[in-house]
DNA sequence: GATTTCCTTATTAAG
DNA sequence: TAAGGAAATC
């Protein structure tokens, strides 16, 4: 016993250890950035079983992102020296989605319920006002659905809205419906509704809850000041009066309002449980004096916080720097010389620096630029493996195999590839669906067995209803050893495959390549997640966790993400750029105070990813949505105290003006050649007999499969395989 | 059914 | 500016 004193405590402060040690009750841990926020959680968990001898089967660990959730459990787990079985650790989503799996006829769903991704859900919405005849322009399917999502998030079904007499309202309200009609007509649970769903059953089934109740006797949550106000309701449901509450979380760091995070969660829960305890983490392990003054003195300006300070052990450090550009080609070449600098004569790992910046339009200038001076760099949050077109595409008919009524998965493939089903035909399908209240699947079969359709229709839909039979007779008894043979028969079957590899887009071989990766997915998975149905699962697990963001590389490289998806990660030296006004703060949320303070927090967690160095840059002039900006530095320099922040003097090159790209590229190509595939080489010019001038960007593999990234000057971006472009080189 | 042209729009993004 | 979507056209 007294030896797991020693391990869980040994390496805390005295605020983590108050906080790992606090008797049960509710706490409210606010935890600075880089406090040790994970640690404490861990801690606690490890905490409570090892010395106060709680089961791991009556935890609840509540997190928001797979990552994190994965991150818990192999770290409680690396502390306890052994797998801890029972405890339920996982995300809002995950763990709602495993509560209707175990109560699927309590929440009247079929068994073989499926999962809607945001896409699918928005596919479905688009169908809906097509059927409908409404005009997109009016009803744009994003705006239907937030609204749609919104309301879920608030735990509000149509039937709860009242119009007001307002038409247009009148009218979401009952798309709203509509929608969830044909959700329940296919099987089909959105991200929203795992919540919703979840929410309800426990609160009309009084058995079920105690249930739960009884057995969860700590609640943990991390990220607390993310949650909505389902995921708040559901936390509080789950915990009664149990006093059991115990939340980490930091209301400066509250950064995604505009999906539905509520800080006033975080900011009121206090007055809601009257008795909680609120413990403060302030002593930062990450930054700098200068950096955490600094920061300090810029979140003290929202009005409505909780309150906290960070501090450091640390020394002051060097000044914060700010670099005033000329244009935003400027500041992109300021950013990229010191990294370079930092790397080549100070040995930084480039993986050390990172570029932040509002948004995602801004990456390319820094893109091009870390490409001229040949620095390798990994940008964040591109599409993830479970998103790419052809990986649902193949999904779709998977899920057609697990659950045929799946009418977003039907539209999606019933024509793909073409194979004849035109849209007049799908109609048919649509209006009998509408008029029998049954699936687009079950309405083929009815019309199959009349003679409603043209023979040539007839004959297309049978062979469509005849393939999906015959794959799903593939799929009866298949075992765990079995899955990835199901994949590898399917996509085959479905003609997929040909159809990429037709398709010019260029994407051809990266498509077939992904379709390997699924196989393998598939196989991965039915090794490590034994599960009575394999299939089910696995289409639960890719529509729950899309994979990483990020493009996985080896390379040592400069990091470049927006904002948001720095949250959580730390760098040696950060850039912060384009700290402007209408930019960073955003000009959609200037006028309106709650967003701009989340505009702040945003600017504040940016700056407690810098370790050692933190740069902020502005252009003075920006071209914009094609037009030449000229704006005002950011309101959020006036907040930091003058004396942090030293001024870089711009160099003599920077005032130079707009440098040519291209010639520059062209130059440093010819003085120093790289060489990337097929004796390509980067920079290079050359010349495609359709696509015509362009300059070599890019290239991998070698022989037959060499291919090369070209950037056109009228076509723009293309991946070429060499083996069949007939590029020509220019002098 | 594929390709071209026109038109609109322009934060952030996990599950 | 440029990307993405939808109508228009081959």
């Amino acid at each position: 016993m007294y030896d797991s004193h020693i391990q869980i405590l040994d390496s805390l402060n005295d605020a983590q250890r108050a906080a790992v040690t606090a008797e049960a009750g509710n706490r409210l841990v606010l935890a600075g950035a880089g406090s040790g926020k994970t640690r404490v959680l861990v801690h606690r968990i490890a905490w409570l079983i090892q010395v106060d001898g709680v089961r791991p089967w009556s935890l609840l660990a509540v997190t928001f992102t797979n990552k994190a959730a994965r991150e818990m459990r192999t770290r409680i787990e690396a502390i306890l020296g052994e797998p801890v079985g029972g405890m339920w650790v996982g995300t809002f989503h995950g763990l709602a989605h495993r509560f209707l799996r175990a109560h699927w006829n309590d929440a009247k769903l079929p068994q073989q319920f499926q999962i809607l991704d945001a896409d699918d859900q928005f596919r479905m919405i688009k169908r809906m006002l097509k059927s409908l005849n409404l005009d997109e322009a009016r009803w744009p399917p994003r705006v239907v659905q937030g609204f749609i999502n919104r309301h879920k998030d608030n735990g509000l079904r149509a039937s709860h809205l009242d119009s007001g007499g307002d038409v247009i309202q009148q009218r979401m309200i009952q798309l709203y419906q509509e929608y969830q009609q044909l959700c329940e007509r296919a099987g089909a649970v959105d991200f929203a509704e795992l919540l919703l769903r979840t929410h309800e059953v426990l609160r009309d089934r009084p058995d079920l809850l105690h249930h739960y109740r009884e057995r969860f006797q700590h609640i943990l949550v991390d990220e607390f000041q993310d949650t909505n106000a389902i995921q708040y309701a559901w936390l509080r449901l789950l915990s009664g009066d149990a006093d059991n509450l115990f939340l980490v979380g930091d209301d400066d760091q509250s950064i995604y309002g505009w999906r539905g995070a509520r800080v006033e969660n975080i900011q009121n829960f206090p007055l809601d449980y009257p008795n909680t305890q609120i413990l403060r983490l302030e002593q930062n392990y990450r930054s700098t004096g200068n950096i955490l003054d600094a920061a300090n003195a810029l979140i003290a300006n929202n009005p409505t916080r909780l309150g906290k300070n960070l501090w450091t052990r640390q020394g002051t450090g060097e000044p914060i720097r700010r670099y005033v550009a000329f244009n935003e080609v400027d500041e992109a070449r300021f950013v990229v010389e010191r990294i370079r600098h930092f790397c080549q004569d100070q040995g930084l790992c480039r993986s050390d620096c990172a570029i932040l910046y509002r948004t995602t339009a801004q990456s390319r200038l820094f893109e091009e630029s870390l490409i001229q001076a040949e620095l390798p760099y990994r940008v964040y949050g591109g599409q993830r493996f479970f998103e790419r077109l052809e990986i649902k595409d193949s999904l779709a008919y998977l899920r057609l195999v697990s659950n045929p009524d799946d009418d977003a998965a039907f539209e999606r493939v019933i024509n793909l590839p073409a194979r004849g089903i035109g849209p007049r035909t799908v109609d048919v399908l649509r209006a009998q669906a509408r008029e029998t209240g049954s699936s687009l699947w079950r309405s083929a079969l009815a019309v199959l067995s009349t003679a409603t359709l043209p023979t040539r229709a007839s004959g297309a839909l049978r062979r469509f209803v005849e393939l999906i039979t015959q794959m799903q007779q593939g799929r009866d008894g298949a075992d765990e050893r079995e899955l990835p043979d199901l994949f590898q028969d399917v996509i085959q079957a479905t003609g997929l495959p040909a159809h990429y590899e037709k398709a010019k887009d260029g994407k051809g071989i990266e498509r077939l390549e992904n379709l390997e990766q699924l196989v393998e997915a598939a196989r991965r998975f039915a090794a490590e997640a034994p599960a009575d149905d394999l299939l089910a699962s696995f289409l639960a697990h890719a529509a729950l966790e899309a994979g990483e963001a990020e493009a996985d590389d080896h390379v040592d490289s400069v990091q470049l993400m927006t904002l948001h998806s720095a949250k959580g990660l730390e760098f040696h030296t950060v850039f912060i750029t384009g700290i402007e006004e209408g930019l960073f703060p955003h000009g959609m949320s200037i006028g309106e105070p709650a967003r701009l303070e989340e505009e702040r927090r945003l600017c504040y967690v940016g700056m407690t990813r810098a370790r050692e160095q933190l740069y902020l840059t502005y252009a003075e002039s920006r071209r914009m949505h094609g037009r030449e900006d000229y704006p005002m530095p950011s309101r959020f320099f006036r907040e930091l105290p003058p004396e942090l922040l030293e001024e870089v003097r711009a160099s003599g090159v920077s005032r130079a003006g707009r440098v040519s790209k291209k010639s520059a590229a062209a130059a440093n190509a010819r003085a120093n050649p790289v060489a990337l595939a097929g004796g390509f080489y980067l920079g290079q010019q050359v010349v495609h007999p359709k696509f015509g001038q362009g300059v070599v960007l890019n290239g991998e593999g070698s022989g037959s499969s060499a291919r090369i990234q070209v950037n056109f000057e009228s076509a723009g971006m293309k991946w070429l395989v060499l083996t069949y472009a007939r590029l020509k080189t220019i002098e």
